[in-house]
DNA sequence: TGTTTTTTTTGATAAATATCAAAAAAGGTT
DNA sequence: AACCTTTTTTGATATTTATCAAAAAAAACA
């Protein structure tokens, strides 16, 4: 019985058959709908999930507004990763924002893993590099000034954004208010 | 003969003897002079480096001023890691800024290692781990405002950052001109 | 110690962007 | 289609911060 996250982790890096069967039993997969936490402030982050399809975003409330960090969509694996890599709890909430189907690993099965099958030490350094990518180049958007360029940025790298995020995230994503952006907008068509 | 950086790898992951005597053999020590250049914007970063003890940081040129994104000191692993990882080319420098006692592994070594070790590949992801705690909560400071809160995070998250760096330095981290960070700092001393 | 050079501070002004408020547009619902 | 709700746009103003210029302070050097 392979599902297709063990097909993704078997595609990254060569697991043993024992390995596989134990994956299997501890990966669940659920569909998680538009409005689910997956994670939220002042909780510790207990689960990385690989997200077959969907979206999600990474947020901070400010005032009574959501500022989004980061966005997830198909294929990409999510958590918040020092939360999770260190066992401590977070300031950010994980929400999905379209129905999405994800599979989920616990801290605890992850580490047994590791401990147990040396070599899912090739996947983990992977799926590390991968979520790195993932997530790479954010601090670099949010420093470019002024807010125009930011947005031609995005444009740039992240074409697929403009699509799946509201006007209000990706705004509170470049760090402007949403009429700013409405105007850079409104100035090249 | 076992060098800082071997037992610094030790300490993070077993390696076996035969892992090591062939570590040691590829991993280079120098020491730095401030000024030096460990990697130049176009350029595809060949090496990760471990620094023993010194300061270095990573910046972008705008106009004729450097730009810092991040710095590292005593203990760190420093590289820019998505053009290490991708081999692409990268459109930042990494300077270092006081005379650092440095040990280069470079990548084609370290893809050896893993294919030919393939337990140091619990190593890499240590090492991958601690690069990401390293360099954690970067895109997260730069989107506070205003500037004075800005600043007071840096004081709160990396109070060593102050005694390191110049102001300038310190101002362009936190994406505000050195007036205003000075500014600041008059205002609560 | 005095002199030069660099860095930091201070002041005045300009530019970018936020905020508030209202109008317009777009989407949903019956 | 008509109505309601939400989102986006537009306008006016206020605030933040950059920029430019000069003074003051600190550091480097003779």
């Amino acid at each position: 019985m392979s599902t297709v996250v063990i097909d993704i982790i078997k595609s990254i890096s060569n697991i043993s058959d024992a390995a596989e069967s134990e994956l299997t039993s501890m990966i669940g997969s659920k569909f998680v709908q538009r409005g689910t936490y997956l994670l939220k402030e002042g909780e510790t982050c207990s689960h990385i999930y690989f997200m077959q399809f969907g979206f999600a975003h990474q947020f901070k409330w400010k005032k009574d507004q959501k500022i989004s960090n980061f966005f997830w969509t198909n294929n990409d694996f999510v958590t918040h990763m020092i939360s999770f890599l260190t066992q401590t709890p977070c300031s950010e909430n994980i929400e999905v924002l379209k129905d999405s189907k994800i599979y989920a690993l616990s801290y605890a099965d992850l580490q047994y893993m590791y401990k147990t099958y040396p070599e899912f030490n090739h996947f983990g350094r992977l799926m590390l590099e991968k979520y790195f990518l993932e997530i790479a180049g954010l601090g670099e958007l949010s420093k470019i000034t002024p807010a125009q360029k930011r947005y031609e940025k995005l444009v740039e790298q992240r074409p697929n954004l403009l699509q799946l995020a509201t006007s209000g995230q990706i705004a509170s994503y470049l760090n402007m208010s949403q009429e700013t952006l409405s105007r850079i907008r409104a100035k090249r068509p």
